[in-house]
DNA sequence: TTCAATTAAATTGCATACAATTTAATTGCT
DNA sequence: AGCAATTAAATTGTATGCAATTTAATTGAA
């Protein structure tokens, strides 16, 4: 369907909104990773955080601050501080004041979290197993979702 | 790229997650509505809730309930209740007991309520416009997400 | 050097999400 | 009719998101 062939009230219909659906699937997928989030003993949000942690290990000298996780993840520090603390008490990372510049918290993994990422792949392929996923499909569909991130990214400067 | 290609370790990279890719564009397309938000004194689940209410009030006679409501935007009434109870003190709509069936509330907008949709789409427009959104992208992206969320809405059934 | 501006976390306050429970009303089965 | 099962909202408790403010440390320009 053509820009000028959409009806001025068809632009306020919840079906029409990127938004929503957007909005409608973040929900939907984040609610299929509970079972598996629930035997990792984490929520969706700390999921993301563990998962920067884990990439960040691979290289190697600087341990990760509150700040880049946040760049990463898109969150502040209002959403992050509380979050973290609870992987810590978790007893699955630690929190460390900087040296160097005291106004940074250095984050590094402790034994049980590195540990668990073990856990995440077989759980992950048994999900995407067991709901049929076509990995190719999904590759298509992030590429495209990733493109109008970036799009709004650059826009919100 | 194929499924069999993918290295094992390139799993759990957050720039390879769709479901990173939905949680970070939704809520980046969420900040962008802000400023239209804003000036309507809505919150974003609060703009969906009277897209909702306006589109039913096109169907005469039923009002909505809470649980028609929720099945719309897939809420429920945990999140619903204390949301339409502000939208109810901000004077935009009312809630009312059925008198045929005593547990169900019925949502009916008020003048100020109907009244609020007049300024929802040149405010709409101009966000659009401002943005240099391209609308068949949009609504293909839209079209491909949606089938994703139908996708999980029947697996969760 | 010194002190105003900047920066990184933390804190505060408000509004979701959502699981789990509770309350009240209605249904359905006998 | 009587009552167990179901249903719709509301309530409770936990964990985000995020704007706004605060605190403490660092920078940088006069």
């Amino acid at each position: 369907m053509s820009q000028a062939s959409l009806h001025v009230d068809e632009g306020l219909q919840l079906d029409n909104q990127l938004c929503f659906k957007l909005y409608a699937a973040s929900r939907a997928v984040i609610r299929a990773y509970k079972p598996m989030l629930d035997q990792l003993g984490l929520t969706y949000p700390q999921y993301l955080a563990m998962l920067v942690l884990w990439e960040w290990q691979q290289q190697p000298p600087a341990l990760p601050t509150v700040k880049a996780l946040g760049e990463r993840l898109l969150l502040d520090s209002g959403t992050l501080t509380p979050l973290l603390k609870r992987l810590e008490q978790q007893g699955l990372l630690l929190r460390k004041r900087s040296v160097s510049d005291e106004r940074e918290v250095h984050l590094a993994l402790t034994q049980a979290g590195c540990a668990l990422r073990a856990q995440v792949l077989p759980l992950k392929s048994q999900l995407l197993c067991e709901r049929g996923v076509d990995l190719d499909q999904v590759a298509a569909l992030r590429s495209q979702v990733g493109v109008l991130l970036d799009q709004f990214m650059a826009l919100n400067h």
